[in-house]
DNA sequence: AGCACGCCGACT
DNA sequence: GTCGGCGTGCTC
């Protein structure tokens, strides 16, 4: 085999998905191509097989060719990874310090990380003649969920991919396999290439009000080059609107648009408005998807076939041969920001890639992040404000309740009883948000006074009623309900409410009216968010009880009155960032509430009617209430003025993971870079494990990048103690 | 992160 | 006598 020259091989440097801060070098022989940049291999790497792609040699310290492995196999022909992908994904590994084979790897979607080809098969599931003849009155009555599947396809030209029909019914499968054996419907495999154009059957949608009108102007004014523009505007003020006529225009240019929404709940609503209103097909990237169905969109992305691409957090990675948009909706969610691993910020990787591409990004929110808002009052951002509700639908009323003038019905009081029958009597719907999922958050002992602890963890056991459990909401652990108090014996009882409490307290107060609880206990299951949300669209569920997950995005038009239940939570937070997120929820939920003929009313719970955010916040606004906050970080030295990075270790041992961060902090130190800590995390104990963290904190970002950088470098020289994990988190957005 | 290599406890 | 615990060290 290698009996011609080893020294002509020629050397390539691979990017590989483990956390190790460099690149590995590797062979190709004589009579293969060298793959390009950007192109996977396969290559053998410690005893196992891996995927990675050819990356820019770092030229350090190169390994003589003698102690070099061969590449395996060459997987792409062209490079997967363009340029400007390859620039976004080194940028990324640089600014948040990860390895950059890591990031790469994360940048892919999973099938074609697995090294999965390109040439997709995909498959349709189209209607028969027969199928389309079976269609009456009679099988709708008779078999509903086949109606429903067959009057879908005879919607879309009579054939959808199955990735589509698994987000437009859920369930779908077990009722095709019925009608596949009966011939109405047909299956069948594709190479996917096409079928991304526009079909000309774009609706007209509602003429713009001024406002809307002024912020398209302004911004396709400035199409041809990068821009940053706050969109800020109530819930109901059309910002959706003003993407359309945004989306039509880079259309018309020939451009693509790629959307960023934080959370997929909310893009089925939104997919089928913008698919209906451009007349072009949406390509989705999120992680319910099936692999194949990803991998396309994706695809078809980077060859610039589909025009409009919409997705979660990590769809910020995705290619665009001809950029000519970027939107990021909701810009202020934090689940825009991973949380783990490879912890970056979908939003702020959109700024630089639109910086990059040179086109204007939209950063859109009825509550922008004070980031957001500095940049704005900065100049770096442009404020483009929108205040008229459509339809001159009036603003809700907030009307405070004291929980202490009450006796609270398992953590509902009279008044918000009342007002909810009345909403309810007049035939509107009502939504009770509380964010704490489960029955309740305690299970105390009558006696002792006892409380039932996770094992791992320093928190309570939430008691699952229907489940008979207790449940561990930070590790995962399970456990049945106990019997009796473990150190007495006497009877244990819940303390507190979460949303199955209450939505077990409104059934039997508010019996007459049709309940849905909408959080991840209840939409476990697939499509089942999707089938609640419906129900809840469509006016058939009445009172809507659930987490953050039913306070996003929906569109509910027959809500009108919005009641947060316990919005003391927010309170004793001890996250800087307490009040900021306390103001962005009970604005979100607040806005589900009203519409154009009725305004709407909401009901703030609370057992701190005078606790000074939540006067201000009613009081003023979320505007100025915003303005306060910026004055008081200012004054604290707090971001978005300052800039920090959190350096994170966890390990079973307590000294351990405190002498970890010491040596970190004399090594910070002695290059003239001040922390703060160790400090324990908010939750000290987690999963087994003692979790202790580092502050850095920089009044510019460039000298905590350096410390980073200076950090990272001494970390990885020195030896990790047996079992600590540690991470670095960049602008980090949680516990602190 | 994996995986191999390596040195000490209960078992087909 | 071996299977297997996870400590340590390396991966082009």
């Amino acid at each position: 085999m290698s009996n011609q020259a080893h020294n002509k091989n020629a050397r390539i440097s691979v990017a590989l998905d483990v956390p190790l801060r460099q690149l590995f070098d590797y062979l190709v022989e004589d009579d293969q191509t060298t793959p390009a940049v950007g192109c996977r291999v396969q290559v053998p790497f410690a005893g196992r097989k891996l995927i990675g792609v050819v990356w820019p040699s770092d030229e350090t310290e190169a390994l003589t060719a003698d102690r070099l492995k061969k590449v395996s196999a060459t997987i792409d022909e062209q490079p997967l990874l363009g340029s400007e992908s390859c620039a976004l994904i080194d940028f990324a590994a640089r600014y948040y310090h990860h390895p950059v084979g890591e990031v790469a790897l994360a940048a892919l979607p999973p099938g074609l990380r697995a090294g999965g080809t390109t040439t997709q098969h995909i498959e349709w599931i189209s209607l028969t003649d027969v199928g389309l003849d079976a269609i009456d009155d009679d099988l709708r009555k008779r078999a509903p969920r086949q109606h429903d599947l067959l009057m879908l396809l005879t919607e879309h030209d009579q054939r959808l991919p199955v990735g589509r029909l698994q987000t437009l019914l859920p369930g779908w499968r077990r009722v095709a396999t019925t009608l596949l054996k009966r011939g109405w419907l047909q299956q069948q495999f594709q190479a996917e290439m096409g079928d991304w154009g526009t079909r000309n059957d774009a609706q007209a949608g509602p003429t713009l009000n001024p406002e809307q009108q002024s912020a398209v102007d302004r911004i396709v004014a400035k199409h041809d080059r990068f821009g940053c523009w706050l969109l800020d505007g109530v819930t109901g003020s059309g910002k959706t609107e003003v993407f359309m006529h945004l989306i039509a225009e880079t259309l018309a240019r020939g451009q693509q648009t790629l959307i960023i929404v934080p959370e997929i709940g909310l893009t089925p609503q939104l997919l089928g408005r913008l698919e209906r209103r451009l007349g072009a097909r949406v390509a989705l990237l999120h992680s319910n998807l099936p692999d194949s169905e990803r991998t396309s969109a994706w695809l078809a992305a980077a060859r610039g076939d589909a025009r409009i691409i919409l997705g979660t957090r990590s769809a910020i990675f995705t290619p665009l041969a001809k950029p000519g948009l970027m939107i990021v909706d909701e810009e202020h969610d934090t689940s825009l920001k991973q949380h783990e691993g490879f912890r970056y910020h979908a939003r702020d990787l959109a700024v630089w890639r639109a910086r990059q591409a040179n086109i204007p990004i939209v950063l859109s929110s009825a509550t922008p992040s004070l980031e957001s808002l500095l940049n704005v009052e900065q100049g770096r951002y442009e404020h483009l404000r929108l205040t008229m509700r459509a339809g001159n639908a009036q603003a809700p009323t907030i009307r405070i309740i004291d929980s202490n003038r009450f006796n609270l019905i398992d953590g509902i009081s009279q008044p918000v009883i009342d007002t909810m029958r009345q909403h309810l009597e007049a035939g509107n719907q009502v939504l009770v948000y509380l964010n704490r999922r489960g029955f309740a958050p305690t299970l105390i002992c009558t006696e002792c006074g006892a409380i039932a602890d996770c094992a791992d963890c320093d928190a309570h056991m939430t008691v699952h009623a229907s489940a008979k459990r207790l449940q561990c909401h930070h590790c995962g652990a399970s456990a049945p309900l106990p019997a009796a108090c473990s150190e007495c014996q006497a009877p244990m009882r819940p303390l507190g409410e979460g949303t199955e409490r209450v939505a077990e307290a409104l059934l039997g107060l508010l019996p007459e009216y049709s309940l849905a609880r909408i959080d991840s206990d209840t939409t476990a299951l697939r499509g089942g968010l999707q089938s609640a949300l419906a129900a809840a669209r469509s006016g058939e569920s009445r009172i809507l009880i659930g987490t953050q997950m039913l306070a996003k995005g929906h569109h509910l038009p027959k809500l009108t009155l919005a009641v947060i239940l316990n919005a003391d939570q927010g309170f004793f937070a001890s996250d800087f960032r307490a009040a900021e997120r306390l103001a962005q929820s009970i604005v979100q939920v607040a806005g589900r509430a009203g519409r154009a003929d009725t305004p709407g009313e909401v009901l703030i719970q609370t057992a701190y009617p005078q606790h000074r955010w939540l006067t201000a916040l009613v009081g003023s606004g979320y505007g100025q209430f915003a303005r306060d906050l910026l004055d008081e970080r200012e004054q604290a030295q707090w971001p978005p003025y300052h800039h920090l990075a959190v350096l994170h270790a966890a390990a079973s041992n307590e000294a351990t993971a405190i002498g970890f961060l010491h040596n970190a902090k004399h090594a910070l130190q002695a290059n003239g870079i001040d922390t703060l800590g160790p400090a324990p995390a908010s939750m000290l104990r987690r999963a087994g494990r003692y979790r202790y963290q580092l502050l850095l904190s920089s009044p510019t970002r460039a000298t905590l990048q350096y410390g980073a950088a200076m950090l990272v470098r001494f970390l990885s020289r020195q030896k990790t103690p047996n079992r600590l994990r540690w991470s670095l988190d960049i602008d980090p957005q949680t516990e602190l």
